[in-house]
DNA sequence: TATAAAATCGAACGAACGCTCGCTTTTTAT
DNA sequence: ATAAAAAGCGAGCGTTCGTTCGATTTTATA
């Protein structure tokens, strides 16, 4: 119980410390969901591999785009040949689907944590900054799937869509208690929570204009969550 | 004078009827700014031809992506053969620029327009209702460009940034001003600017979410423009 | 250290790509 | 109506793509 909840702390280095989707504890998750995919049975050589592969895809994607990423390039990236990239691939788009399905556990974790919560404020701000400092760990991941969701096979493709669509329908339910609980009615909770996502979407999908800033992700939480405050308390 | 700004209303139905990009009218823009680039002479046959290709390219590649996007695809979606596309466009990546071209073109257009208007307040206003009016009639053309600036070659790249970073700083002098004349002091005015792009890209980003809730442009540019008043007044 | 098993390799394959160019059809001008 | 000019066509070019599979190297076991 303890030990479940010990990452809900309120500052993005104590979510670091606890935050378990991190280095090569991801790779090994990635192996674990995908074995019955992945040819190499040895979680030594997946994990090391797995890392190499995903860490040239996030090197090479940002600036020509998945498809345009061919097997060539990434082989070079990684080190390892055609065929052993695909020891670890059935085909190229499992990667992006791979990216997916982390970023769904993930998102799904952190927002299932934030729920458990009683109070309502302390669930809303919880779910907003931890989403925040999630993205930050994970730009990479989450800034690809936003671009590359169009590569996605169609029903991935829905999936991804979904992931966003949760969210936002939890972040309204949890305005919606917030001002409940403090007698403000007011029919925005579902623009405040798209403006709050789009906040938390344009901090990692845009790095060439944030990082210019050099805000860090504890600063950026708290101008967000005041704007949230100001909204909500203002109708 | 009085013509040059008569399309400064308030409501999306009068800024369309006065808004020049529209229709084959943005296809006269795009053969003038291309003419040396096109092999075809007569405005004529460009215009019919560059729409064909601009819509086919706008059909297919939101599910697809443009890298997927073959010029095979865009013969069977046009009509036309590979070679007679081939006459206007040098080459694919041509078509990405022209995007870019006119969404730049537009963006600069009604920021100028706006800054031209001697209220502060007024000229913010007037700047976020007419990106949100002219994005929903340009969707097609701002989404691509969001989703496709990375097939851009490389300085094509940059300017595309650039057209979001000069109204971001237009955004957040507005503000500045706003808030001058006020008397109310405070440093997040690049925070506010920030959501206020993030609000306007997200409605025509994500059709799958707002077009479900059938929300006008009047009215959602009404709450973009109540959470940012919000937001300047309680700092 | 020998041997079986697992992991890795990369040349080769068919398909599909962006693009060209000699040809045909349509339009324009006399 | 006819000739010259413009527009449109599409098979074919060289290249590169994702993927495969028999050969080779590395690792684990005894």
């Amino acid at each position: 119980m303890d030990q479940a909840q010990s990452h809900s702390t309120a500052d993005f280095k104590s979510f670091q410390a606890d935050f378990p989707h991190q280095g090569r504890a991801i790779y090994e998750t990635l192996f674990e969901r995908n074995k019955d995919r992945i040819t190499t049975n040895k979680a030594k050589f997946a994990v090391v591999n797995l890392e190499r592969i995903f860490t040239a895809t996030f090197q090479l994607t940002p600036r020509i785009g998945f498809p345009v990423m061919s097997l060539r390039d990434l082989s070079r990236a990684t080190g390892l040949s055609m065929g052993g990239i695909y020891s670890y691939i059935e085909s190229k788009e499992r990667i992006a689907i791979m990216v997916k399905d982390l970023v769904k556990l993930v998102t799904e974790e952190l927002l299932a944590r934030a729920r458990g919560l009683s109070d309502p404020r302390t669930a809303l701000e919880t779910a907003i900054r931890e989403h925040i400092y999630a993205t930050e760990i994970l730009q990479d991941w989450f800034s690809f799937l936003y671009f590359e969701t169009r590569s996605l096979p169609h029903e991935h493709q829905e999936e991804s869509k979904n992931i966003e669509l949760k969210l936002e329908t939890a972040l309204h339910e949890l305005i919606d208690q917030v001002r409940e609980s403090r007698n403000i009615e007011c029919g925005n909770s579902p623009m405040i929570a798209t403006t709050l996502i789009a906040l938390i979407q344009d901090r990692y999908l845009k790095p060439w204009k944030h990082s210019k800033s050099g805000e860090s992700a504890d600063d950026y939480a708290q101008r967000v969550l005041a704007l949230m405050h100001c909204a909500i308390e203002h109708p």
